[in-house]
DNA sequence: TTGACATTCTACATTATGTAGAATATTATG
DNA sequence: CATAATATTCTACATAATGTAGAATGTCAA
């Protein structure tokens, strides 16, 4: 439903950097020739080559020269990455409404991911806890 | 410490967008002079004002006549507003690994309305006991 | 050495956003 | 009513992010 701008939709990265990165996580290190076929898009490979340059320059792939070719790898895991992301996204939706983002990342949750509600909760109780420590003196 | 592009830092809206959006929240319906003088930033009107504008354009503002001028407001309230911004967002992040996004939603509401916590439990137990219903004929 | 492939450079298109002057419309008032 | 003061709309530019790829150049193996 959401109306797209126009044809992107892209949120914290592009589509393109999203595959690419995508590629990179499911086969590892590889040539850029091979992260090319692993996005397996009709476009051209200095296409990805450029984009996997760019990634590089944002700090979020490693590049490294290998026998032959260069070689490419996520300097991320996924987890480290959504947590890098997160960071800015979630403080701006928490800001305008803690309440009403809540709601929302739960709803979203439990569509995407419902076991995940159990660990949110127990994440949620260590926090509290781990505040009460913190502020038991005030 | 996040590595920002370059000026720029936007997340959902532009900032200048953002500040709009608060100035009528704050204000409710305003005039576009009024919301310029809101934002108090050192622009010219017009550009408030095509702010504005676009805002209607992308229907999260309003704009209708008054007697002498226009007059804006809000589509939507903050919680709406998150509740619309949130969806995209937290199902990208979410999509790219739930546990680490979590963590670091649980990590940053801790630190902005700790209060929440204890709310954002109870909405974990309400979903939980909504899933249970929905899905216990399976 | 030379052809195939890899890498880098350069460049363009589109979209989003911020910015605002110019042009036009409207209103209040002398 | 004429007109100055405002308000509104139009048009336009700048910058950044992203996708896109051809041209130029580099490298390596047969």
């Amino acid at each position: 439903m959401e109306s797209r701008k126009n044809g992107h939709s892209k949120v914290l990265l592009g589509h393109l950097e999203q595959d690419i990165l995508e590629a990179l996580w499911k086969r590892g290190e590889s040539s850029g020739r091979e992260v090319f076929e692993g996005v397996s898009r009709d476009i051209a490979i200095t296409t990805v080559l450029t984009v996997l340059e760019r990634l590089v320059s944002k700090g979020l792939v490693e590049k490294k020269r290998g026998q032959e070719v260069n070689l490419f790898r996520c300097a991320y895991t996924r987890e480290e990455l959504a947590k890098k992301l997160s960071d800015e996204v979630f403080r701006s939706i928490l800001g305008l409404s803690a309440s009403a983002a809540s709601a929302a990342f739960v709803n979203i949750l439990a569509d995407i991911n419902p076991i995940e509600l159990n660990r949110l909760e127990s994440l949620i109780e260590s926090k509290k806890k781990e505040l009460e420590l913190s502020g038991k003196d005030a």
